[in-house]
DNA sequence: GGGCTGTCATAATGGATGCTTATGGCCAAG
DNA sequence: CTTGGCCATAAGCATCCATTATGACAGCCC
């Protein structure tokens, strides 16, 4: 029988790759430098790899430790969920809204989870357009939101800077002149934070599709009928673009949640809450 | 910042609820009985809640327990996964067939994982009917067939029991005479057993609605259609029945899987074939 | 009713595990 | 050339944890 990761581990590693040093994971978790640098060996000589590329200024995540990482941190997220969680039996409604790119990922397993753990809660979960958001929003159905902090209907109460990156269809050539691009066609914010970014690396480009819906911008880009810029979780297996100097940097986005003033202290919408930002 | 559960607990706490004893959990795992029943109480202090019934003639999981399994078991699964696959590069192609209950389930989601592992191999993913299944077999297009026994194209190398729950939809009494039954309309193994089972009960029953997918059995369900018969896995949050004598039980239904022989040794379908008997 | 056999819980011991302190090497910036 | 960041290593020591050795309890069979 195999042996187990485990997870204090695998916290540790996820710390160093986030605090890119392991003497500052350490500080963070509360420990010394050689214990925590203890640990990332002990996770390493159970995986069979080596996680970190140590040097002087820090440490950075080699190709096997960039592999483990999304592991790491759903176990993580998953053993937090699962710990604060058992036998609450919580009751009520939450509505909330997510950004389309969101809705898609892992984030609504974890909605679902959540859904299925407290059989007298209902969960709604919504992903429109800005305007029809504010409007859920205002109207009490949505309770929290999470989307582009410029688009939130309320203000944020906390926000996290998510990467983006291209998706490059098969039979697609990154280095082609103007590029083909997959748009959202609707007002959406990293729409214009794409172009201008192309713009500034002087890239001649071209409207090859948009669509307003993520499944359409995916089956676009499938089809090869251009380039289009995604979160990381929205890729699908043969998307990812090789050449990093082909195509000019993505900005990040930053995404925000905003949480309905009147649902102040009610244990369901925090349990929600607190999901959304563990997962997110 | 919140404490981690264990892996290593997680596990002992599954073998003890499979098992159905402590002791027999201990001997499965090489420890003594004392070390898994100290393990238990370790996790049980660490949720907050009692998770196992003791009892002279065995254990069973409580309320809070049945609560966590399914986390612990995807913890177990993730982190299995994570020690196996990372820093492999596996290349190749791999066809997939799936039961389309099963495909909805949390087995794409392992299946993507492991196409993202592995960026140099390619994994297809079809659900379709037996007759097409088989032919996509013998074409050797599909080199992994997963669905009931009696289905299968090939020999199952290994196989499992999965239990059936009854969706019930919102509005619809269960112990309505006759009882509005929501089936799969194609040849499907368990839509006969399932009517066999009602039989022996002496219910009477009338088809509400037929649908040759999952997706519109779900949304009949929902529209409060009538009950169907499905794996736990794909009940929606409101569906559970709570009432567990007001329905005929429902057998199990057994799952194999079919491996194409010319693949025998091909490391990338051992490796699709072991996250499958993982997850499932 | 009295073994017998299964279950789980508890207590005490000894060894392994893992954190700490203390040190050294390395590189870049001042 | 020194200083201050980083990481690795070594040795001591506390803690943790599995083991052995028990005890309590329930069912089964003679």
């Amino acid at each position: 029988m195999a042996k187990d990761l485990e997870i204090a581990l695998l916290r540790s590693f996820v710390t160093a790759v986030r605090a890119g040093s392991i003497s500052r994971a350490a500080t963070a978790l509360g420990h010394t430098q050689p214990a925590l640098s203890q640990q990332v060996r002990k996770l390493e000589s159970a995986v069979g790899h080596p996680l970190l590329h140590r040097s002087p200024s820090g440490v950075l995540p080699t190709r096997a430790g960039e592999e483990l990482l999304p592991y790491a941190e759903r176990i993580l997220s998953l053993s937090a969920q699962a710990l604060t969680e058992t036998g609450r039996a919580l009751t009520g409604h939450c509505g909330v809204g997510l950004l389309e790119d969101l809705a898609a990922s892992q984030l609504s397993q974890v909605l679902a989870d959540l859904a299925r753990l407290h059989p007298g809660a209902t969960l709604e979960v919504l992903s429109v357009a800005d305007v029809a958001m504010r409007e859920a929003y205002d109207t009490g159905r949505v309770h929290l939101v999470l989307n582009e902090v410029p688009a939130l209907p309320g203000p944020p109460r906390w926000t996290v800077r998510r990467p983006l990156v291209w998706a490059v269809g098969t039979g697609v050539d990154p280095a082609a002149q103007p590029l083909p691009v997959v748009l959202f066609s609707n007002p959406c914010f990293w729409r214009t934070s794409v172009l201008e970014a192309m713009d500034r690396a002087d890239r001649p480009w071209r409207v090859a599709f948009e669509s307003n819906s993520l499944v359409g911008v995916l089956a676009a880009v499938r089809a090869g009928l251009g380039v289009a810029a995604l979160m990381p979780a929205n890729l699908e297996p043969g998307m990812a673009c090789h050449d990093a100097d082909a195509l000019p940097v993505l900005p990040d986005v930053e995404l925000g949640l905003a949480r309905h003033p009147r649902t102040e202290g009610d244990p369901l919408t925090d349990a929600v809450e607190s999901a959304l930002r563990r997962t997110i």
